[in-house]
RNA sequence: GGGCAUAUAGCUCAGUUGGUUAGAGCGCACGCCUGAUAAGCGUGAGGUCGGUAGUUCAACUCUACCUAUGCCCA
């Protein structure tokens, strides 16, 4: 065993094991060691390393270390694979800016050269990464990683999408989205949000006469007149105020929300309301379309009125346009309703010939002429304009139009009810997501869109004839099928490495090639339990055998991605959960509350926090708290500071508190008796202690509730330093090496060394630190990561002690409590305290803890009585969870009836009879007896035991007490002049106070022996000594000292 | 607008199936320096448990509604 300094910077230390593990390669052997072992399946879901990481993504990783760490020394082979993101549209855009091609069209530079950018950058910052999650203590396999854009995990990718294929669960349909008329491409909701502007736009009613009465009109509102020639319905909310209202100017009747009257009439005089009804009446009502180009599709149910929750009567009319193919709920309400789609607009955003009048003009120029068209047919009553906000292409420059867009769906609907069973499988923590949150999202499931008309990411493999009457469709699940398909060798499955391909369709002989889009990047992490291992072309056992996973962990962010994904694909391919439990982080707010933003410079930087305070800290800090069952927190520096200050510092000086004195005496762990069975109280405590933390600490990891682990070690540490310690200190000051001492070493060299294994999962350094150096420090192989978490010892536990322990504990602090109420400080030795419970039993276990209080409280004599009615008078209380289910609504009256009755009473009860009260009669189980102090003010009553103190200071004792204090001053003089503690020396005194010279004088040979004096006399000479002055309660006193 | 979560002492948070005096740490006040620790120890003050209504003998706990905050969805 090595010293450590009384100062000590866990952060340099943890550089300094950093380094040791570095050399060490001690994570490679931890996992080795248990390769016969049961598999303990862990899946790390992929971050994407487009920045540094932030406290997110440390909290997680600090989540999936502690957990593999634990499982790993309860002696399970628990592989932690890293795997990065590489693909999708963050590195797209951070490479279209590096490159300067931001709203250029990226088939123009090439998708070659383009995607061989991103391939190149997309690990820029993964050597931060890795260094960071290094740092935080985490242990996984960076060497070994897995990528997205790796052609093994793509291939497996493109088996999992031949899979899905083959059991029907993808289709090609339509989606409503943001779409850039000047780059041809339909953009992410991300790519859509980046550009709004204020603008101008028309904002007409028009009039949709009824079929069966032409003369009543729906009066119906839109900002996008291009969509008229494409209107196919109108919607109405089903419990919004319709009315039919007649226009006293022309007698024109109107159908509309009646809360909208306003906006259209000025005056009452000018309409007269003709009929009120809901909005669900007018479901089915059949109206004249606005243009005659899609006329004949009123034989489709095109043309009438539909209903649905999403309508307003906000602005408008309360009455809704729909143009199926140009609008999100137009597309959702009219595909529910069965209304066809038309789409007379190209990809250039032109009518097509369908729209005669305007065919080959763009939409936006067409407006102007559609409002003079209809104004001219009278089907327009009203032509404002209206300053929005809305969005538009970044690159283009071009207004986005909202348009239907063919893309390939995952049919989730179809597997949901098998999804929803799997979850029933999984173990959420916090419990109420898998219900919540999750589970509602999976009920409202819809279809997964996974193409997306990008670039860079794993291409969809499906391969269409060009004939649009042949249709045939071929799939490649691996790199093999598409060499067979096409003849050519591939090892490269990106985009441009493969879309030049073709063959001639068995079909109709046209040509065959892949379909533009690539895959959602979800498909891809979703894919990664099978993915990582190039399943199935390799590892198909150990694949199928890890399924589910064992464990994950990821944010609350993360329910509709990875988690979803995950559940989905797993479920598609196997039918079963894709993990048995999942740790579900919160969100790190910043100290304000607010998000972390860099802009803002609102938080610390993760790297000063692991500089200043370390990763154990850091670790600490976040697991306990709310982070670990989902809910936020607000980062605090201090916070951090806590952990070091309140756990970490206190259990280090415990720590150095064995070594000074263990390496003093040359205490030799190795030469103890394997269990040296100590007799010591104290120490069978400490040690059922840390074997019940052991129990509790396991209980909550196997729940993986790592909020509950922190307050036990913390509880734990306060009993090792404040209790154990503190108690013990003379024993371990005695000299020489006799059996007490070597019991007291071998004690606390045992619970030091235990704790540091239940330590090892959470604070990976300082359990390395104290657990080797009480080993074997030199031992490169020595690691406390290496070994096996502590099995419950039942023999060490002694739950009638830690009780007894319990109550001792609480009796020093009412002792205190009242020694503090009455002014007399504990240097003031009292003569008697009475320990008060009724029970025998218990003031027997106490037996043993007499010197322990004695010692602790400064008491002569500790006296116990079973005699309560001298000290404490009987107060009852009825017992109201016994007693509410049997009288129930008579409660109230028993209650206060119970509260009043005298102390003599309440022994017959405590003696076992059953009392009549108000009529009832009560057994003895009715009462919960308590103690009550009586008026004397020497007594405290505690919940489990009360304590009476002798308060009178007889003369005697004061004269001890002032020799206390004497003594006091001389120590701390001593300390003061810098004397070594085993220093001797010449003591002079001097004083006017009798009181005081008389306690001197009666003690001097005890306090010669605590402050090793050779000589103790009254001063007459100054000259060579250290002098200093005091006051005691208003004493005067003088001393000096010379070192002898 | 919908879903989920959160709301307890000045601050950060515990609080078992409804039951007896709602706990801890920090901060604050006061006190304590004799060989591990002042980055320490002790004692104490501090709360109508977000609001309203309800269920119940009994509500911090259950229900409904409301308010505030966060996340997700629309």
């Amino acid at each position: 065993m090595k010293t450590v300094g009384k100062s000590v910077s866990f952060p340099e230390m943890e550089e300094q094991i950093l380094e040791k593990w570095r050399k060490g390669n001690h994570f490679k052997k931890s996992v080795a060691q248990r390769k016969n072992s049961e598999e303990y399946v862990f899946f790390d879901g992929p971050p994407f390393a487009n920045n540094l990481p932030h406290y997110g993504h440390l909290l997680a990783g600090i989540i999936k270390d502690i957990i593999p760490r634990y499982w790993t020394m309860r002696g399970y082979h628990v592989d932690r694979r890293f795997g990065w993101d590489t693909h999708g549209l963050p590195v797209e855009m951070e490479i279209e800016k590096e490159l300067g091609i931001v709203g250029q069209d990226i088939k123009d530079i090439g998708i070659d050269k383009f995607n061989e950018a991103c391939r190149a950058s997309v690990l820029k910052y993964s050597k931060e990464w890795e260094r960071t999650v290094l740092r935080t203590g985490r242990w996984v396999d960076f060497e070994n990683r897995y990528l997205t854009m790796q052609s093994s995990f793509m291939e497996s990718v493109w088996w999992v999408f031949k899979n899905l294929w083959d059991n029907d669960l993808i289709y090609e349909g339509h989606r409503v989205l943001p779409y850039s008329v000047g780059c041809h491409t339909p953009l992410s909701n991300f790519e859509a949000s980046s550009d709004y502007r204020d603008v101008q736009d028309p904002a007409i009613t028009l009039t949709m006469p009824l079929v069966d009465r032409p003369e009543v009109k729906m009066l119906v509102w839109t900002t996008t007149p291009w969509t008229l020639p494409s209107n196919l319905a109108v919607a109405a909310h089903p419990d919004i105020d319709y009315v039919e209202i007649e226009d006293k100017s022309d007698s024109t009747h109107y159908i509309m929300a009646k809360s909208l009257i306003s906006s259209f009439f000025k005056k009452k005089t000018d309409y007269e309301i003709i009929k009120e009804m809901k909005g669900h009446e007018l479901e089915g009502i059949q109206y004249t379309p606005l243009f005659d180009f899609f006329a004949e599709l009123a034989d489709e149910g095109a043309f009438r009125v539909v209903i649905d929750d999403y309508v307003t009567a906000e602005d408008g009319t309360g009455l809704v346009h729909l143009a199926p193919a140009y609008g999100e709920d137009d597309y959702r309400v009219c595909s529910r309703d069965n209304i066809p789609m038309v789409d007379p607009v190209n990809n250039d955003g032109k009518f097509t010939s369908e729209v005669k009048n305007w065919a080959g003009m763009y939409i936006k120029d067409a407006d102007p002429l559609i409002i003079k068209n209809l104004k001219n047919r009278q089907r327009l009553v009203k032509h404002k304009t209206l300053v929005h906000s809305y969005p538009y292409c970044e690159r283009s420059g071009y207004p986005l139009i909202y348009k239907a867009m063919p893309v390939w769906f995952v049919n989730v609907k179809k597997i949901k009810d098998k999804i929803i069973a799997n979850n029933k499988l999984t173990n959420w923590v916090p419990e109420h997501i898998k219900t919540g949150r999750f589970g509602k999202w999976l009920e409202g499931a819809r279809d997964w869109n996974i193409s997306r008309n990008r670039y860079w990411g794993t291409p969809i493999p499906l391969f269409r004839c060009n004939n649009e009457e042949c249709e045939h469709i071929d799939v490649a699940g691996s790199i093999a099928e598409l060499e067979k398909l096409s003849g050519e060798k591939i090892d490269d499955l990106h985009m441009h490495m493969i879309d030049h391909l073709s063959w001639k369709c068995p079909k109709c002989g046209g040509e065959v090639k892949r379909i533009s889009e690539v895959l959602d990047c979800w498909f891809e992490s979703g894919s990664m339990p099978y993915a990582q291992y190039h399943y199935p072309f390799e590892n198909k056992e150990k694949v199928e055998k890890g399924l589910p996973a064992d464990f994950i962990a990821e944010g609350l962010d993360q329910t509709r991605g990875w988690f979803y994904t995950l559940m989905i694909l797993s479920t598609a391919l196997f039918d079963k959960p894709a993990f048995k439990n999942v740790v579900v982080n919160g969100l790190i707010l910043a100290e304000d509350g607010k998000k972390m933003s860099k802009r803002l410079q609102n938080y610390p930087a993760p790297d000063s926090i692991l500089d200043q305070h370390g990763a154990d800290a850091l670790r600490l800090y976040l697991i306990n708290s709310g982070l670990v069952k989902a809910e936020d927190l607000k980062f605090s520096e201090k916070g951090v500071r806590d952990v070091v200050r309140l756990i970490l510092l206190p259990l280090w000086n415990a720590y150095r508190f064995f070594l000074t004195y263990a390496i003093i005496d040359n205490f030799d762990p190795q030469t103890i008796p394997e269990h040296l069975p100590s007799d010591n109280v104290l120490d069978r405590w400490i040690l059922s202690r840390v074997e019940t933390l052991n129990r509790k600490v396991q209980e909550e990891m196997d729940k993986y509730r790592l909020f509950k682990v922190v307050p036990a070690l913390v509880e734990f540490i306060d009993d090792l330093t404040n209790w154990y310690i503190r108690l013990n200190r003379r024993r371990f000051w005695k000299p020489g090496l006799l059996k007490d001492k070597l019991q007291a070493y071998s004690t606390l060299h045992e619970v030091l060394r235990h704790f540091s294994l239940i330590m090892a999962p959470f604070t990976p350094f300082l359990a390395e630190e104290i657990y080797c150096n009480l080993t074997d420090a030199d031992f490169i192989d020595n690691s406390v990561h290496l070994q096996d978490f502590p099995k419950p010892e039942t023999a060490k536990m002694d739950k009638k002690l830690e009780h007894s322990f319990a109550l001792m504990q609480e009796a020093i602090l009412i002792g205190r409590s009242l020694r503090e109420q009455h002014n007399i400080g504990v240097r003031q030795p009292l003569s008697r305290l009475t320990l008060i419970n009724s029970d025998p039993e218990e003031l027997q276990n106490f037996k043993p803890l007499i010197p322990v209080i004695s010692e602790e409280l400064n008491i002569k004599e500790i006296l116990f009585t079973t005699n309560e009615s001298e000290f404490v008078s009987l107060v009852a209380k009825p017992n109201l969870s016994f007693m509410g289910p049997r009288f129930g609504k008579k409660m109230k009256f028993l209650i206060n009836a119970i509260r009043n009755l005298p102390s003599v009473i309440l022994k017959k009860v405590e003696a076992g009879e059953n009392i009549e009260v108000e009529g009832e009669t009560l057994t003895p189980e009715c009462f919960l007896i308590e103690r009550e102090a009586k008026e004397d003010s020497v007594v405290q009553a505690g919940q489990h035991i009360s304590v009476a103190l002798d308060t009178r200071i007889t003369p005697e004792l004061k004269l001890e007490g002032l020799a206390r204090e004497a003594l006091n001053r001389i120590q701390r003089t001593r300390k003061e002049i810098g004397l070594e503690v085993e220093d001797r020396i010449h003591f002079r005194y001097q004083t006017d106070d009798k009181n005081l010279a008389e306690a001197l004088k009666k003690h001097d040979e005890y306090i010669a022996n605590e402050i090793l004096a050779k000589s103790f006399k009254k001063m007459n000479n100054k000259a060579e000594y250290i002098i200093n002055n005091f006051d005691i309660d208003g004493a005067n006193f003088t001393i000096g000292i010379k070192k002898a």
